[in-house]
RNA sequence: GGGCCCGUGGCUUAGCUUGGUUAAAGCGUUCGGCUGAUAACCGAAAGAUCAUGAGUUCAAAUCUCAUCGGGCCCA
């Protein structure tokens, strides 16, 4: 077979297509024990990337393993189509600039663009992700794209080819029903029952108390009037900007001085309702000029500079609290109408830093993040200065209709005026930007639309009560959180980390596209309430059902839609916010299981045995809405394990960037690659880990693993074609070896199954890789005479059969991480070889280990082997024998084992090529011990007679050494005196006997090194057999073809000729060994064997 | 400011849960060998202060603490 990956895989998914295979498996499998997987939703936004393709691989390794197990599926592909990603897209499709443009546009016409964009990259995707290989219950690419073609004449009905059949209807009604139950196919976050099954987890919030009405301070662009993420801002929204920063004075009210605080955002000062002090840093009272200022200590050098100034006194900040001062701008109207002259004061707050400022933080609750939450926590007013687009609203004063982006100027000359301005300079810092128009960023007041997570108690989650838990929905998800088993299990720890620490929930966005929060207020009392579904909503409505009636729940034309106030009386309308999209994506294990319309459909599949996506993100996105949105509606997770990844980076370690050059797009990684590989790639790294994922690293596992793989399938397929070998029934007598490599297939079917069980993937490719290890590199290749028999014995058979087996089983085993090469094998190994047999690798049921055949011993023993056989080709080596030159014998010394060992002999005795094997448990047999003096001991000790000392030694008897080598003395008799010897006064070597070459590890082997005429002579046969080889090769014969063989050269060769004749005519299936020149036509070639010239000719002989 | 993950030959990683011989493997490098599976294969060699420091212990890559560096998240 040839190894042009991804052209197979292109013929693969043609071959499943056409022949159905995926439906066959999923029917074959109805009715079986369910395993039950929820798809997390991949924004259709854009194509896929390949990091998507490494969370896509596991879903489809698990759903394609159970499948193999019989259990039935569902196989439910997820698309993620509302939120601001997608307007964004859209907007810069149009050439956007802000909100603004979008209603001169209008909304429902920006709508339509939204959704025809997610159609047409969800047809995209669903492309992608059948070359991936992933099966799911996919609708037709070119259907999905018909749709979005369709929006563009609403009232026309079409007709649209779901999986489970045609439907007729207006597009957006369809487009409405993606997914749902009488369609099949993936599900849609934009579809109706999503959004209506969020209405009614609301309301269940709504009635609970948890809905309310409050308010964030959150990044804002003035230009777009829109607020930015704090995600979009870590992103790519930092730019080094220069700002005049000032410093101020606060004048205290009942002590002497002013406190002095600076900001680089003076526009917020307008807004300053107190100022914060870190209780445990050491701030100082100084005199200046006649000034007396409050700041920190260690802030003064940067603060005052070269100036001389005078410390009165020393204290904490927590000395400070209370303190109350003047603000900047207490004579203005807003401030004063909110009280914030009478809120002024010192408050405590352990987020200062020491590195610039004065120590002193002003705080605005209107204007920052942080500013917000103090005010929130000392029960602070909140002044908002700006409007939508970034300029002063009524009561500042002059300032009022000045765009902040325009006040700087005007604000130090009021300041300057009231004498208040202690110093203005310029303050180079990172300061975040809009990532789509540049503007800077300004931090301002919004009211938004929570989700209450309770309060968060002052003691850990295992001391919370039943009772405490009733009303808080935090430590309820906490619960549900804890009942997934989490892998890698750090998961939980940062999921409940995360509960603990998290604020309410934001659920509106002030944008067009996405859930049409079911939010109706009284516009006169505030009065407002939740709906539930479309049928309350239906009847409900006071007036605009008419405008409604027939669309999607969305924006415009569910807006039209008012309600009565139950308080009042007056008309209630929808508020214009979209939902937070997280919403949409964590409903699904309700919307998609048929919550609402089939509760026993739910019951069966809920909650979902498995999910599993990328880590980064995930922990306060899917996976906790999902946990949130379960707990709200069932009080229990809605999935059991939660299997996590990380993320892909380049192969220089970096992340991809288009603008760097190392990203890799999905497409060009398939087509290059292949999927398999990329499969493979992502399944071999731990998923704990990010992976670096590049085409050198694709190279590296297509040579390691792929390569070898084919190359054992070609080896089979070459010699079973050959003789025309097909499995027919059980081998007569295994060989040692058979036994052996089956062994070793049944412990690895035992192994993959087991992790497969445990969702882990990566030690299946350990195990798997290091039996393909084996097969190809031991079984095999000791196997290889026993296929090249001419005769077809059944020691031949036993060899085919068990071949045959590891492969099969093996492509089984690997079928769900590598679907495309294994199916390949599978179609051209066992689909010719066995009539019957399922029509796919995909087909056939999970392998089941024997355990009988699993014989620990042999196993044991041959791993002995195996280092047996390169221990002695290590010994060979040292000495310099090549192994083509036969030896006569190799020496073993293992004393536990020689009678295990020698079932092996045979096996041993080739792989090393000596004759003779021998075994002991006597290490003498192959070495000897050495003793030499150590003439800085002996020879001061003994002085002139020591030479005399070393002659004796060097022919001293073998007791003698072996006293020393056991650490006792001997005495030697010189010149009539005794003189005794201690071991510490001699060197012990071991050294190999005469005649032999050693290598030792835990084992000792050695081999003969002495070359008799008869050795020589075979070994130069074998020379000459591997010259003859690589001709018969060159000349392009086939493997089973006779041949004559004609020699001429130096004399001592031409006589091996004759000696070693059967030896070299059966290896070569030379008919004839012909001395003397080769006819014409003969394949012909001039060889050096060891400095000696020799001439070969072939002939191919014709068959009679 | 807080939480979590990671740091092991030139490169990519295993080992860490449960401390115990000489820290394992692949790639790369060098030398030698084998080969009718050949886009392979086998043997040997060189190559690691296991990020740093301290502690616990008879014994630490492994457990604890601190520091440094990379990453993720929260504030």
């Amino acid at each position: 077979m040839n190894i042009e990956l991804p052209k197979i895989e292109h013929e693969i998914l043609k071959f499943w297509k056409e022949n159905e295979i995926f439906e066959k498996r999923r029917a074959k499998n109805i009715g079986g024990n369910r395993w039950s997987f929820i798809d997390g939703p991949i924004t259709a936004n854009n194509p896929m990337g390949v990091h998507h393709a490494w969370g896509r691989t596991y879903k489809d390794v698990w759903q394609r393993y159970w499948a193999l197990k019989g259990f039935d599926e569902r196989y439910q592909n997820g698309f993620d189509c509302q939120g601001l990603w997608v307007e964004v897209e859209v907007e810069k499709e149009l050439g956007f600039e802000s909100k603004r443009d979008i209603e001169a546009y209008g909304i429902a016409e920006f709508v339509k663009r939204c959704k025809q964009r997610v159609l047409n990259y969800a047809a995209i995707q669903t492309e992608q992700s059948i070359r991936l290989g992933m099966w799911m219950d996919w609708d037709d690419p070119e259907e999905l794209r018909k749709l979005s073609k369709a929006l563009e004449n609403p009232e026309e009905e079409i007709v649209y080819r779901s999986p489970r059949g045609s439907v007729k209807g207006r597009p957006e009604q369809i487009i409405g029903r993606l997914g749902s139950f009488a369609f099949g196919g993936s599900y849609f976050t934009l579809s109706d029952e999503n959004n209506y099954m969020i209405w009614k987890a609301l309301k269940i919030c709504h009635e609970k108390g948890w809905i309310y009405k409050g308010a964030d301070s959150m990044p804002w662009c003035p230009r777009c009037s829109t607020g930015i993420s704090q995600h979009e801002i870590v992103t790519e929204g930092y730019r080094e900007i220069t700002h005049p920063s000032i410093y101020v004075k606060f004048p205290l009210r009942e002590k002497e001085g002013h406190l002095l605080i600076w900001t680089t955002t003076p526009w917020t000062l307008t807004s300053n309702v107190a100022v914060a002090v870190h209780p445990d840093f050491t701030y100082v009272k100084i005199r200046l000029d006649g000034e007396v200022y409050y700041l920190l200590k260690s802030r003064l050098g940067e603060v005052f500079r070269e100036k001389s100034f005078e410390i009165l006194e020393e204290f904490k900040g927590i000395q400070m609290e209370g303190w109350r001062y003047t603000g900047p701008f207490d004579e203005l109207d807003l401030p004063k109408k909110l009280r914030a002259p009478e809120a002024h004061r010192v408050i405590l707050w352990e987020g200062i830093g020491e590195n610039e400022g004065t120590g002193l933080v002003h705080i605005a609750p209107g204007a920052g993040k942080e500013d917000l939450m103090l005010g929130k926590k000392y029960g602070l007013p909140v002044i908002a200065p700006l409007d939508e687009f970034g300029v002063f609203t009524s009561g500042f004063g002059a300032l009022s209709g000045t765009h902040v982006f325009e006040s700087a100027k005007p604000l130090f000359e009021d300041l300057e005026r009231k004498g208040l301005v202690f110093r203005i300079e310029d303050y180079t810092h990172r300061y975040p930007v809009c990532w789509r128009c540049g503007s800077e960023l300004v931090f301002r007041h919004v009211e938004e639309w929570f989700v209450s997570m309770g309060e968060k108690l002052d003691k850990s989650y295992e001391e919370i009560t039943p009772e405490e838990k009733e009303k808080n929905l935090r430590y309820q998800i906490m619960d549900s959180a804890s009942q997934v088993r989490w892998i890698p299990e750090f998961g939980l720890k940062r999921e409940l980390d995360w509960l603990r620490n998290m604020e309410d929930w934001m659920i509106s966005k002030k944008r067009f596209w996405g859930l049409a929060l079911p939010i109706w207020v009284c516009s006169e009392c505030g009065w407002f309430d939740v709906i539930g579904d479309e049928r309350e909503l239906r009847e409900r409505a006071i007036e605009g059902w008419e405008t409604f009636e027939g669309h999607s729940p969305h924006r415009p034309y569910i807006d039209a839609v008012k309600i009565k106030c139950e308080k009042c009386g007056r008309t209630a309308s929808r508020i214009p916010d979209v939902g937070n999209p997280w919403l949409d994506a964590g409903i699904v294990a309700f919307s998609t299981l048929r919550y609402r319309d089939d509760p026993d459909y739910w019951r069966k599949w809920f909650p979902a045995d498995f999910i599993t996506e990328s880590f980064p993100g995930q922990f306060r996105n899917w996976f906790y809405s999902m946990l949130a949105m379960s707990t709200i509606l069932s009080r229990q997770t809605p999935f059991k394990t939660c299997l996590g990844h990380g993320s892909v980076l380049a192969e220089d370690g970096r992340e991809m960037h288009k603008s760097w050059g190392n990203a890799i797009w999905f497409d060009d990684a398939a087509e290059t690659m292949s999927s398999d590989v990329m499969r493979w790639m992502y399944c071999t790294t731990k998923p704990e880990n990010d992976m670096l994922f590049g085409y050198k690293r694709a190279a590296e596992v297509k040579r390691d693993f792929f390569i070898p793989l084919l190359n054992v399938y070609n080896f089979f397929a070459i010699y079973a074609e050959l003789d025309g070998w097909v499995p027919k029934q059980e081998p007569k007598k295994l060989s040692i070896l058979d036994e052996w490599i089956i062994s070793k297939l049944n412990r690895l079917v035992e192994e993959v199954t087991k992790a497969l069980d445990n969702y882990d993937v990566y030690s299946v490719t350990v195990e798997t890789w290091q039996f393909l290890d084996l097969l190809s590199k031991w079984y095999v290749r000791r196997s290889r005479r026993r296929f090249w028999k001419s005769e077809a014995d059944d020691d031949k058979d036993a060899a085919y059969s068990t071949l045959y087996t590891c492969l099969k089983k093996l492509i089984i085993l690997l079928a769900p991480i590598i679907p495309f090469i294994t199916e390949a094998i599978y179609q051209k190994m066992v689909r010719n070889a066995e009539l019957g047999s399922p029509e796919s690798v995909h087909l056939n049921d999970w392998p089941v280990a024997d355990a009988r055949l699993i014989k620990e011993d042999l196993i044991e023993d041959m791993d002995l082997a195996i280092k047996v056989a390169g221990l002695g080709r290590a010994a060979r080596n040292r000495v310099g024998i090549k192994l083509r030159q036969p030896l006569s014998e190799a020496v073993i010394i293992y004393p536990s084992k020689i009678d295990s060992l020698k079932k092996l002999s045979d096996i041993i005795k080739d792989e090393l090529n000596v004759k003779e094997l021998r075994f002991s448990s006597d290490r003498n047999t192959l070495i000897k011990h050495e003793v030499k003096p150590i003439p800085r001991l002996l020879g001061r000790k003994h002085g002139r007679i020591y030479q005399k000392i070393v002659e004796k030694l060097e022919t001293m008897s073998s007791e003698d050494i072996e006293r020393l080598s056991s650490g006792r003395s001997i005495t030697l008799q010189i010149e009539d005196s005794s003189i005794e010897i201690l071991s510490e006064e001699v060197s012990i070597n071991e050294v190999p006997l005469d005649g032999y070459s050693v290598m030792e590890e835990d084992i000792l082997v050695g081999v003969s090194t002495a070359i008799s005429e008869d050795l020589e002579s075979e070994g130069l046969a074998r020379d000459i057999i591997r010259r003859i080889q690589s001709l018969r090769k060159e000349a392009n014969f086939n493997i089973e073809d006779t041949i004559e063989t004609y020699y001429s050269g130096e004399a001592e060769l031409e006589s091996v000729f004759e000696t070693q004749h059967e030896l070299i005519s059966a290896e070569t299936l030379s008919a004839a060994l012909i001395k003397g020149e080769p006819p014409k036509g003969a394949y012909v070639k001039e060889f050096e064997i060891e400095d000696m010239v020799l001439r070969i000719g072939l002939v191919k002989k014709v068959k009679s």
